[in-house]
DNA sequence: TTATGTGCAAAACATTTGCAGGAGT
DNA sequence: ACTCCTGCAAATGTTTTGCACATAA
């Protein structure tokens, strides 16, 4: 997808972003769309695809290529870390210090150019955790 | 997929190891499913799919869900971390220290009974650095 | 007015699954 | 023999895209 200095400030852009502004749980493209269905009820699938693409290349949102299936949405774009249930797919925010450094250690071992890095922890939720200890009752 | 003990050596399964522990890029099911053709060309994708999946829930292999719209596989299974040219999609290791303390720090700030991580890295890989130099130039 | 954006439906991918026949043990 | 496994094809789930009409600027 192409930016141009023409981005039109459309109805739907609008109540994509404020959705996913009113959010703290990473939604999928999927889940953005039922949110903003119930506002505007014709708005199509297609569209939220496109403009969360663009508002992530434009860098107003996040796009989040975290494990599981689907891609999901962050409208906290400063870098911070995320974990992922791996029972139920949920995403959180881990709130540790982000390491500025470790893209320096990195390129001094590859032949890339690095530009980033992203932290992923795996594990299990609140809910998650207390159905399995119901099930070891049983 | 449920690990049963009578888990059968299958010609299949062989080669699809042997093939994904001759190389180190990290392929996809499809690139898995390419290489192991020219030796079993009947072999369906289903199967190398379904045998992938088994061997990383058995742990003899890893799945990366890394960046990116497919999942990929790694013969080499001690911790580690990768990078991700974001130009070309390719993935590659970077040999820096596993941080083994890190999941502890999150465990201290979360909900979540923290059980492993991941770093992924994006950049540019030589060759497509190589490549945006030369576009400069026009 | 005109280029950009939208809704809709179809297409394109990636992955999973049902089933009848095939092969390890 | 008795399971488990495979090939095949169809189904599923996610994302992208073509196109005619709508709308922001």
């Amino acid at each position: 997808m192409q930016l141009t200095p023409q981005m039109r400030l459309t109805t739907q852009r609008q109540i994509i972003l404020e959705e996913l502004g009113k959010v703290t749980s990473h939604p999928t493209a999927n889940e953005v769309y039922d949110m903003v269905r119930k506002r505007l009820p014709r708005i199509g699938l297609g569209t939220v695809y496109r403009n969360l693409e663009l508002m992530s290349e434009t860098g107003i949102i996040l796009k989040l290529e975290v494990g599981g299936t689907q891609k999901r949405f962050d409208a906290t774009i400063d870098p911070h870390y995320h974990i992922r249930c791996l029972s139920c797919g949920k995403v959180d925010d881990i709130e540790i210090p982000v390491m500025e450094d470790i893209n320096k250690t990195a390129a001094a071992v590859s032949q890339y150019q690095v530009l980033g890095h992203h932290i992923e922890f795996s594990g299990l939720c609140n809910e998650c955790s207390n159905m399995e200890e119901e099930q070891m009752v049983n």
